[in-house]
DNA sequence: AACCAGGGAGCGT
DNA sequence: ACGCTCCATGGT
């Protein structure tokens, strides 16, 4: 579900094949191509970050990946979700989310499919309702942003203009969101380049690959993070964290390590 | 049976 | 500014 649509992605001989529901003759797709940011120039963003050995291979490694532009509410009250939950889990919460408080979408196959609840729904539900889909202690967060929002008190439009800083302090406002969770939404959502996430895995990437045999604290690590990556820092990120995820952290967790 | 998970809030110092 | 604990739930 992208923007309220269906659409079936599916990789094919040199592209992405798009399956899509429509009633025009002449489908309009820059949705679509904003959405996979297909007007960004990978190869160029690739030779933008730093050229130290640990970059080269996660780029080797991670050839193609992409950063999606997602919907911010969609991906704030995503994220809220997220904190202390396996990736897997976050998706059965937004999942069951969905089902429940989304709108009933077609596909072509006639499946029904539901789409992300609007901020005006998860406003109205019950902490209770919105503890049945296992998000526990985010429930309240959640539907603290979704009021505040409604009420006016952050404009999610509004910070598109705003600088990386400002932008980062207003979406820290909501409840349950700090500097990972706002960073996440200013680098998958709004397009800042510079918004670099650090989560468990980047940090113990970073504290790995550029600080071995020290112990720099939080905020020397952030520092790092802001200046080494460069213009495309998010993109460096996401290809740090995926490497990390599906190539160093497997082997770890085989070789019988401890966290 | 403990321990952990794409963190953050609310304490204490 | 830092460090610590708790938070709810499912999986190992």
């Amino acid at each position: 579900m992208i923007r309220g649509r269906w659409v079936r992605l599916a990789d094919g001989r040199g592209g992405i094949t798009a399956t899509v529901m429509t009633s025009a003759n002449a489908e309009d797709w820059t949705w679509l191509i904003d959405y996979l940011e297909l007007n960004v120039n990978l190869s160029s963003v690739q030779q933008s970050f730093p050229a130290d050995e640990h970059m080269k291979r996660a780029v080797t490694e991670c050839r193609g990946l992409r950063l999606l532009k997602q919907e911010p509410w969609e991906c704030l009250a995503s994220f809220i979700l997220s904190s202390t939950k396996q990736i897997v889990q976050i998706q059965q919460i937004v999942a069951l989310l969905c089902e429940r408080f989304g709108q009933p979408v077609r596909s072509p196959r006639a499946e029904t499919w539901f789409s992300f609840p609007s901020i005006d729904r998860i406003a109205a539900l019950s902490e209770a309702e919105l503890r049945c889909c296992k998000m526990g202690f985010r429930a309240p967060y959640l539907k603290g942003t979704a009021e505040m929002i409604l009420r006016g008190e952050v404009n999610l439009e509004s910070v598109r203009t705003m600088d990386l800083a400002t932008a980062r302090a207003e979406l820290m406002r909501f409840p349950g969101v700090g500097r990972k969770i706002a960073d996440c939404v200013l680098l998958f959502a709004y397009g800042f380049q510079q918004a670099f996430p650090v989560d468990v895995w980047v940090l113990k990437a970073i504290k790995q690959l550029y600080f071995p045999r020290r112990r720099p604290n939080g905020k020397k690590i952030l520092r790092f993070t802001e200046s080494y990556f460069g213009p495309n820092a998010g993109y460096a990120q996401q290809y740090i964290f995926h490497y990390m995820r599906t190539r160093i952290g497997r082997v770890e967790r085989r070789g019988n390590e401890k966290n």
